[in-house]
DNA sequence: TCCTACAATGGACAATGTCTAAGTCAAGCG
DNA sequence: CGCTTGACTTAGACATTGTCCATTGTAGGA
């Protein structure tokens, strides 16, 4: 049984199969799914799941804290069950693929005082950019 | 005259009234304007100036290296004339505003090789994420 | 089992961006 | 200076991603 499932049950949410099914499909295998191809597996599972409730289910996860949005690119939005490791992403320029990373340091400790402009800085989110070696590969 | 539409004529590219007025408006101010935003800023100037010019100039103009797209968020891309001083963007989580910063430290250098899973590392883009005096004062 | 509030549905709508076919014009050339 | 040509512009249709709303369905408690 899915780790994200139990804990979003166990924050008083009503369980549906329409839930139960975005929460399995997230939770699956760890890649970085879009909306429309979280939508795609549920349907595969549950045939009459309407994309409007995949949006609205992601949207509570998001709300829950118990998933991530992660936009790497001016495309789809795409969604990280892992949610309680602190990360940020590598993604290929070329393909899209993205793997989660943990850099040292904390790049909020970076931004001096005099560069905050009066903002309360409360999170930062670093995204690294390359080629993938498939793609170099196939160059 | 503005330095960007002198950068640009130097690079052999057919001048015509519409791209004088795209660059000229990028450059105006330092804000970082969307797409339909420069397009409402150059109507004014040029009526008959149509949107698929101005997506296409800005596309080009970012080829070019001269301007910088930014996507801070999952609405419309930004526009940045700052190309050549390299910098990352500090975002209010409410109002939307966006400030450059320079932070001290290179991220670059905080991704251990084991971390890189044979990628070709080749930039990184760090958005900082807060509430700005504004919105703090008002919330 | 029945109620009721919360959830799901599907289809219209909105925002942003891309594409295409046809017309227009900048700039080099004679 | 006036052609010629190919790059540029245009208008609007189209695509993608996401949101909204009125209606229908249902989970879970009494």
């Amino acid at each position: 049984m899915s780790d994200l499932l139990e804990r979003l049950r166990g924050r008083g949410w009503r369980m549906t199969a329409q839930r139960r099914v975005v929460a399995e499909v997230l939770d699956g295998d760890h890649v970085h799914l879009t909306a429309d191809e979280v939508h795609a597996r549920a349907v595969s599972r549950l045939p009459e799941i309407s994309r409007a409730t995949v949006y609205n289910t992601l949207g509570e996860m998001v709300s829950l804290g118990e998933v991530l949005e992660v936009s790497t690119d001016r495309r789809a939005k795409r969604y990280d069950p892992n949610a309680h490791r602190p990360h940020h992403h590598l993604v290929c320029a070329r393909c899209g693929a993205i793997r989660d990373v943990h850099p040292a340091g904390n790049p909020l400790a970076d931004l001096p005082a005099d560069e905050r402009y009066g903002f309360t800085v409360s999170d930062v989110e670093v995204t690294y950019r390359g080629i993938c070696p498939t793609c170099a590969a196939t160059a």
